[in-house]
DNA sequence: CGTGAAATCACTTAACT
DNA sequence: AGTTAAGTGATTTCACG
């Protein structure tokens, strides 16, 4: 990926909603290039999609937590991800390495409603769990510094 | 909030790039009415921005982790976030309760970028760390079931 | 891959319940 | 808060270099 597309994601991480217009003026190319490029870099995988960044105090889903999970029976299939999948206070799962299986994220309304969810994370993947409540966020969703990197494609599009 | 509201943010949270027609055809209500409601939502900090997600193997940063610090000295000031803000490579920081006071999301291009942050981290916070290396993520970036709660503002605005 | 132009559609404001 | 209407500006497609 080369210089303009690298500037196009990095403008798009921090403004998902800028125009092509407001593109094409920061890259220096035609609003149908970047229109061109910006459909390319969506069909290709590189921008997977756009989200509104929402207050959570405001929505009533105050409590943020980090759950680690860790297998009852090491030997049965880890398929964790899918039986927790239906939870929708589970904001994303990552398989990680160390002691425990893996991390996820979970937003809640209240330290009941925490409590709730981690009986549900334990009978429907039979696991245990350790909790890391989060105080206050100082910062979240920083967009990354999109370097000139190698990023070869996985699917062969070009 | 209400209904209404709360379906637009839920909407947005998903596609944060839906047009305001679209968002009028889901709600039910004229597009300048939506126009009306998500200009205040955003004036109200319900929703804070919008994000492009992007998927960071494209980009040549393909390996997160999950970095806990803990202050070598625990009675010196605990400015941990805005000594590491400048730090691109971290995309969140959370103060977080137990052994350790914050918990960093950091995204690097490989491990020796990782060794190489870990010192920079350690460094400019006077802090020591433990890191989650994080091996697949089977989902990320779920948008929130945004449900009737009672979701006070604090800024005192309506 | 790039451009410019044309048609369509979305955004935004205003005037008015 | 909501509506409709009207003007402006953005998106999208197309023909072409």
């Amino acid at each position: 990926m080369e210089e303009i597309d690298r500037r196009i994601v990095t403008l798009l991480a921090r403004d998902g909603r800028m125009s092509f217009t407001d593109l094409a003026r920061e890259t220096g190319l035609s609003v149908s290039a970047v229109h061109q490029r910006v459909r390319r870099l969506e069909k290709r995988g590189v921008l997977r999609g756009y989200a509104a960044i929402i207050d959570h105090d405001a929505i009533g889903l105050p409590l943020t937590a980090f759950v680690s999970i860790k297998p009852i029976d090491p030997a049965a299939p880890d398929d964790a991800p899918e039986r927790l999948a239906h939870l929708a206070a589970i904001e994303a799962c990552h398989s990680v390495a160390g002691e425990e299986s893996y991390i996820l994220k979970v937003r809640v309304a209240s330290p009941v409603a925490l409590e709730d969810l981690l009986q549900q994370i334990r009978a429907a993947a039979n696991v245990s769990t350790r909790t890391t409540v989060v105080l206050s966020t100082p910062y979240e969703h920083r967009a990354p510094d999109v370097a000139p990197e190698p990023a070869s494609a996985q699917d062969g599009s070009v």
